[in-house]
DNA sequence: ATTGCCAACTGGTCAGACCAGTTTTGTAAA
DNA sequence: TTTACAAAACTGGTCTGACCAGTTGGCAAT
C-alpha cells in the first residue's frame, strides 16, 4: 500500500484507539515526518486524506486537531423527534434510563479496562469539578463526568450512540439533579455512587465499575419513579407534571 | 481558503457537474498542475482529499479515476462516518457487537416482559421466515427477527438507537452470516440460539431472554474473532482481510 | 507475426527552501 | 515592577526539481 495511505490509516487508528482524543492537537507535520520516518509531503497528503474524511481539521499556524466525531449531527436536529416525544411523554425518561443503564454500564466496564493515562486525567478532572459544584445545579458537570467515562471506553460506536442521545441525556440529568439532589439522602447516595464509579474506573476494575454504574442509573430511575408517584417532584425540567405517567404494556 | 482545498473543491464540482463521468480517467497530476497553475504537490494534496471523501480512486502508474458510487444519492446518511470507519477498521465490528450485546439483551428482556399479542405475532412471523430461508443468505431475515424483538420492547429510545445503527448492523449481520453460517456447527449453534431467544420471549421470561440474547451476540463476536485470527474468513463484506485487527488500548 | 526490450507515460516519495499565520518570549519603555 | 511591543520560534501552506516505481505502447530483433 502507498505510504501516505498507510500513514493516514495509522493516524486514524491512533485516534480511534484513543491515542488522540477529540479536540486534541495532533503533533506538528514536521514532528510526524521525523517520528514516522517519512517526508513532510507524505504527512501532508495523509492529513489531507483524513481531512477529506472529516477525521481532522487543520488551522493555519495552529495545527491539526482531531474532529469531534459525528460532526454533521448538528445539535438537537437528530433526536428532536425523540425530544418531542420526551417532553410529551414522561415515560420516555424511564425508557432512556433503561437504555442508559446498559450503555453506561458497558462504558464504565470498558473505561476501567482501557482508559489511558490521559483518559484517567480527564475523568479525574471531570470528577473533581463535579464534586466542587453546587449540587443543585451541577447537571452539566454530572453529564461531563459520565461523558468522560464514555470516551475512555475507546469504543467509537458507543461514543457515537451516546452522543446522539446527548440532548436527551442532559434533560434527564437535569431532571434528576433538580429533583433528587435537594434531598439530602439522595444527594449523598448519588455522590457516593459517583465516587465508587470513579474509584473503580481508576483502579481498573471493569466488573465493579459496570455493576456500580448500572446500579447508579437504576437508582436514579427508581428514585425518580418514587418521587413522581408521591407527587413530590420539585422541578420538572421539561418533565411534565402529569402525575401518572403511562405504563408500557405489561403482561402478567 | 487554502489553494489545495480550492482545487479539490473545483475538481469535485467538475465531477458533479458532469464534466467527468464515473470510471473516467482524470488528467494526470502534471497536467492538472500546469493547467491550474499550481505545483504538483498541491494537486496531490487536493487529490488525496477527494480520495478521502471517496470521490476518486488512484492507481499507481495508471492515473486517477472518478469513483462510481458518487454523488447525489445521499444514501444511508446518518451513520456514514461510522460506516466508513467500519469498512476501514475491522475493530469497529467488535465495537458494535459490544454495544449490541447490551442493547439486544435489554431489548429481549423488555420484549419478553412487554410484548403484546400483535408483537408476538410479528416475532413469530419473522422467526419462521428466518428458519425457512437459505442459511447462507438470510442476513435480512436475521436482522428482521432481531428488529421485531426490539420493537416489541416498547422502548422508543431503544428502537431509535438501534434504528440509527441499522445500516451498520446489517453489515455485521451480513458478515456473520457469510462467515459463520457455512460452518455447520456454527450454523446449528446460531439457529439454536435464535430458537431459544424466540421461546424465551414468547414464554415471557425476561431474564432468560436477556441472558440468551447476550450470549448469542457474544458468541457471534467470539466466533468472528476466532475465524479472523485463523485467517479463515470466507467473505469479508467490507471486512478487511487484514488478519490481525488491532486492539484498543489495554492496561494491566 | 512474435517476442522482447526500452522509452515515455503514469503516480509515489523525497529534500530543502521560502511564505504566511500564531504563539512565545525577551527586552525596552512606562 | 509592570506593561508594550517586536523579534524569534513555532505552526501550516506552497513551490521546485529531482528520482523511484508501476504501466503502456512502439519499435527492433528474431
Amino acid at each position: 500500500m502507498a505510504i501516505a495511505q498507510e500513514i493516514s490509516y495509522r493516524l486514524e487508528r491512533l485516534i480511534l484507539d484513543g491515542g488522540l482524543a477529540p479536540e486534541q492537537k495532533m503533533p506538528s507535520e514536521r514532528q510526524l515526518a521525523t517520528r514516522l520516518g517519512v517526508s513532510r509531503a507524505i504527512i501532508r497528503e495523509a492529513l489531507h486524506e483524513l481531512q477529506g474524511r472529516g477525521v481532522i481539521e487543520t488551522r493555519h499556524g495552529k495545527g491539526s486537531f482531531v474532529a469531534r466525531i459525528v460532526p454533521g449531527s448538528e445539535e438537537d436536529g437528530e433526536d428532536s423527534p425523540l425530544l418531542q416525544m420526551f417532553t410529551g411523554h414522561p415515560r420516555t425518561l424511564y425508557d432512556l434510563l433503561e437504555v442508559r443503564e446498559q450503555l453506561e454500564g458497558q462504558a464504565a466496564y470498558l473505561a476501567a479496562q482501557r482508559a489511558t493515562a490521559l483518559d484517567l486525567h480527564r475523568i479525574t478532572k471531570a470528577y473533581s469539578a463535579l464534586e466542587q459544584t453546587d449540587p443543585l445545579s451541577n447537571a452539566r458537570p454530572d453529564h461531563s463526568f459520565h461523558q468522560a467515562i464514555v470516551e475512555a471506553s475507546h469504543n467509537p460506536v458507543l461514543v457515537h450512540v451516546l452522543n446522539g442521545l446527548k440532548n436527551l441525556m442532559l434533560l434527564t440529568v437535569e431532571a434528576s439533579v433538580a429533583n433528587l439532589n435537594p434531598r439530602e439522602e439522595m444527594r449523598n447516595k448519588i455522590s457516593r455512587q459517583h465516587k465508587r464509579i470513579y474509584q473503580a474506573v481508576m483502579a481498573g476494575k471493569p466488573e465493579a465499575a459496570k455493576r456500580i454504574a448500572m446500579t447508579h442509573v437504576r437508582f436514579v430511575s427508581d428514585a425518580m419513579r418514587t418521587i413522581e408517584q408521591q407527587g413530590t417532584a420539585i422541578i420538572r425540567v421539561s418533565l411534565h407534571a402529569s402525575a401518572t405517567s403511562e405504563k408500557p404494556p405489561q403482561r402478567v
